[in-house]
RNA sequence: GGCGGCUUAGCCAAGUGGUAAGGCAGAGGUCUGCAAAACCUCUAUGCGGCGGUUCAAAUCCGCCAGCCGCCUCCA
């Protein structure tokens, strides 16, 4: 197998993938804070991390991915007080939604999903040794982070201390802390009513970039081999990471960092924070999953990707020209063997920082040798390497009929609509055999439906 | 204000020194009862602008313009 080339943003160059067991790479990338449904951004951000694991095994190595889940943030907090119930339930609610969200998608299964409630005694432990070490310190019931302790803060976003705090005008100052740039290890209640959890410091919940550290040191000991997230996240949750587990452990954090690119609304982040943002939920109601994978996918992982319902249209005529040339296979008929031409090329673009567009140039010259072979069995083994390279990049094109079971919903109101309106069209030409016929045959399918006035009309289901 | 990034055909998007992948859309044709699918042909002498380096630049350097992100929670 051909190395892998990664861009690491800790050094902004392409490097050589080197884990620190040749044959082991342990994975950690950030998942959501469950207190709403996910949208789209997520969907990449999670489409990207399960693509490069696939590929990551499919290259021959053992994975260890992590996919946090924040379970307790302020966030939360102020959903369970609008919907007024316990914010551990809230957390569970949009988690069981992003799970269905990730299941729809077909992304795999992470190796582990740990949630930040599910480690506070680990993170006791971790603030207690960031004081005694003189990197954290207490003020009434809150801790926070020295920065000023750890040398190499902003080494990530690749300025030092001096000239982060030059960039600091927009932020409220907090008068607790010491140095504007500390960050709250521990977040101490205002008030006993408030929700919180009994730590060392009194009640209280976890500042945010501690669940990652902590986990990360849970998981996988001092350092990891790749840590991964979205750009947004890069400073300052990534770099607030470096420093509390790099004060502890005195060792690297992680080998390599890398960063999926943004989606983009209008030429705009998407962000929930912005209000435009689309739901996973939502945009799977009029394309398919495989569609979106490949919308995802041909665009460069740390590219922006702009959002259009056009470049959705054109992503699902691009799958059904892939599943067309597989349209002869189904599970209980797939060749044996694979002509093999192609996984070179497609291996070359993947181990070079995961260019997945390319890959999926790749699937199309594939697609081309499908449609012109003369020759069965060679055909056959073109469709078999076609099947392999898409599945490798969790792509379905075979037994797709379950996908479009998503659709059913917005295509059936559709085809009613348009039966009721060539019925419309019926009895305002005075075509009343007709229109009646058309009645008759939405009656038999249990929907009855009702004339108002003005070509005026509803309709609904009876039992 | 500080730092980072982007600008390639109608649209999306690869390509980081050797003469512009791929997809979508579009045009013409073959096939077809008609469609669909498929196949064949065509669709950027040019990669934001201006200079420079080089035998050779979309690719390197400089300047300019436009756009975006992070610096507050954010995938």
């Amino acid at each position: 197998m051909k190395k892998i080339t990664v861009f690491n943003n800790l050094t902004k160059q392409k490097e050589i993938l080197e884990p620190l067991d040749p044959t082991t790479i342990n994975i950690y990338t950030c998942g959501p804070t469950v207190y709403d449904d996910s949208h789209i951004g997520h969907a990449r951000s999670a489409l990207t991390w399960d693509v490069i694991t696939r590929f990551l095994r499919y290259a021959g190595y053992k994975v260890h991915w992590a996919r946090n889940i924040t379970d307790i943030d302020d966030k939360i907090l102020k959903k369970s007080i609008e919907l007024g119930i316990n914010p551990s339930k809230v957390a569970r609610i949009y988690t069981y939604s992003f799970y269905e969200d990730m299941i729809r998608l077909g992304i795999d299964w992470p190796d582990y999903e740990p949630q930040a409630t599910q480690y506070l005694p680990q993170m006791y432990s971790f603030i207690e040794s960031l004081i005694k070490n003189k990197h954290a310190y207490t003020v009434d019931n809150d801790v926070y982070f020295s920065v000023s302790s750890f040398k190499e803060y902003g080494k990530l976003k690749g300025q030092n201390i001096q000239e982060l705090e030059k960039g600091f005008g927009r932020i409220e100052p907090n008068e607790k802390k010491k140095n504007k740039l500390d960050f709250a290890l521990w977040k101490g209640v205002k008030s006993n009513n408030e929700y919180g959890f009994d730590s060392p410091w009194g009640k209280g919940r976890p500042g945010w970039h501690l669940e990652c550290s902590t986990m990360n040191y849970s998981l996988f000991g001092p350092t990891l081999d790749i840590h991964g997230g979205g750009d947004d996240l890069i400073f300052p949750h990534h770099e607030n990471e470096i420093a509390q587990s790099e004060s502890l452990t005195g060792r690297p954090f992680a080998k390599y960092w890398l960063h999926n690119g943004m989606i983009l609304v209008n030429e705009e982040k998407m962000a929930k924070s912005l209000g435009n943002f689309i739901t996973i939920k939502e945009v799977l109601k009029s394309t398919t999953p495989n569609a979106l994978r490949f919308f995802v996918l041909n665009t460069h992982y740390r590219m922006p990707l702009n959002y259009t319902s056009e470049a959705l249209v054109a992503a699902q005529n691009g799958i059904n020209r892939l599943q067309e040339a597989l349209s002869d296979l189904s599970d209980n008929n797939l060749p044996e063997s694979s002509t093999g031409n192609f996984a070179k090329e497609f291996t070359d673009a993947m181990c070079n920082d995961f260019n997945t567009p390319i890959a999926l140039s790749i699937l199309f010259n594939i697609t081309d040798k499908i449609n012109t072979e003369k020759n069965p069995k060679q055909k056959k083994a073109y469709q078999k390497e076609l099947l392999n390279l898409s599945q490798t990049l969790g792509l379905n094109l075979i037994n797709t009929q379950a996908e479009y079971a998503t659709l059913k919903d917005k295509s059936f109101s559709s085809i009613i609509e348009m039966l009721i309106n060539w019925r419309i069209e019926c009895k305002n030409n005075k075509d009343y055999k007709s229109a009646d016929k058309i009645r008759d045959i939405l009656s038999k399918c249990n929907i009855e439906v009702k004339d108002l006035t003005d070509n005026k009309y509803k309709w609904q289901f009876k039992a």
